[in-house]
DNA sequence: TCAAAAGTGTTCTTGATACACCCATGC
DNA sequence: GCATGGGTGTATCAAGAACACTTTTGA
């Protein structure tokens, strides 16, 4: 520290960005927007901008999803701060990266402030990315899968009741690999995420799965979340 | 993003914040600097401080170190970002924390810069820390746990060579736990990180015991350490 | 009656844990 | 010869992976 009061010396600039994740057509994706000024203009990039003086990083994190893309994620996780010199062409800038699940159907994103575009771009093949948006979505990746499989994390990604089937689906979408039906189902009965909802549903052909929700013990935030950084 | 060149506001401050890890008297400490200026002087608090505009974060952390304790560790590792508004009472203060293990007897800390005294202080004793610092060391040693856990980090608390018996007695006091010495000793033969250097040494009365050294696989850095951030 | 999805058990492998005795050396 | 630390093997348990058939329904 240095004088015990303010610094004024010149500072680094401090963002966030969002990694957020969804479905597209069975396809895991991420919300990218195309960026509207320089740097990168032209250039798709996650989410993100500039943290203010009297918000917390997450609720800068948040703004910015509403701002730019009009979601509003039910929860958000912190990956780290990513501050190489070097990484925005302009000046010294730090950012804060985070990564979040949506449903992607339920709410259309919408290009607003900075971004000229919206969409999602399945993960599989994503272009190239501005700044290092590209190492942020990898490691955002990362910890999305080791969530999916520890917690089932999926289900936020479906209505409140959903089957068994479709669970499974979503989790192998998020996880990018099969399950085993047999091994999937008995885990998530051992596991106690999950409480039967009502009746069993039959839509379309085949016999008619139960429905089951998230149990409290899953509600509002990853299984195995830390919390740990504001 | 914003005006798509220089970004002009107020900008909250940037620090870095380090964990060190070391034993003294075979009792997992951290390296605390007490603060010679407010706020919180007079406190115990991480060796840190802000980041300079041309100089990457983990750069950061490892000068601040240097300054204020005259410490250097092989490696750093993040553990991420904190920011709640308020969390410093002169302004807003973004710190990003890192964590780091050192042989605690080799380099012996020295007071300097803002600090008016350096301490290893034993986890398991902690006096009331500055800032949020508390829940940055609660952090660190939960990323510790777990990297002891999976790789023998405990070595780099060791000279070059050591004994299975060494690097057990370090693990445990990393690990807070007790080891089974069988099963410590069939974890380390089938992974691969040690190899087996020189002579058996004998010192003190009983068998003398094998050396061994860390492998390739091990320098360096904790196995398993992401380095997806700067 | 057939197409389609739901539902269900057992075996095998792997990694973690628990546990007790003999060995080589210095004093 | 004894105190001290080094060194070794086996049985048990839990979790994950592999694997195939019957049930219920709509069309």
């Amino acid at each position: 520290m240095t004088d015990g009061f303010t610094y004024r010396w010149p500072r680094p600039a401090l963002t966030v960005d969002v990694a957020l994740f969804g479905l597209q057509a069975g396809q895991l994706s991420v919300l990218l927007i195309r960026r509207r000024l320089p740097p990168f203009e032209g250039w798709w990039a996650l989410p993100g901008g500039f943290v203010r003086l009297d918000e917390g990083l997450e609720w800068a994190a948040r703004r910015e999803l509403e701002e730019e893309a009009g979601v509003r994620p039910a929860w958000i996780e912190q990956i780290g701060a990513f501050g190489a010199p070097g990484r925005d062409p302009r000046e010294r800038v730090v950012s804060v990266a985070w990564w979040a699940l949506l449903r992607a159907d339920e709410h259309a994103p919408v290009a607003a402030s900075d971004a000229s575009e919206v969409r999602w771009h399945p993960v599989a093949s994503l272009p190239a990315l501005a700044f290092d948006h590209a190492t942020m979505v990898t490691a955002a990746l990362h910890r999305l899968r080791q969530r999916a499989w520890e917690s089932a994390i999926g289900a936020e990604l479906l209505g409140e009741q959903f089957t068994l089937g479709e669970l499974q689906t979503v989790q192998e979408s998020l996880l990018g690999h099969p399950l085993d039906k047999r091994n999937f189902r008995r885990r998530m009965n051992e596991s106690g995420l999950l409480v039967e909802a009502g009746e069993a549903r039959s839509e379309g052909p085949g016999r008619p799965a139960r429905l089951f929700r998230l149990g409290d013990r899953m509600r509002g935030a990853p299984l195995g979340s830390t919390r740990e950084n504001e």
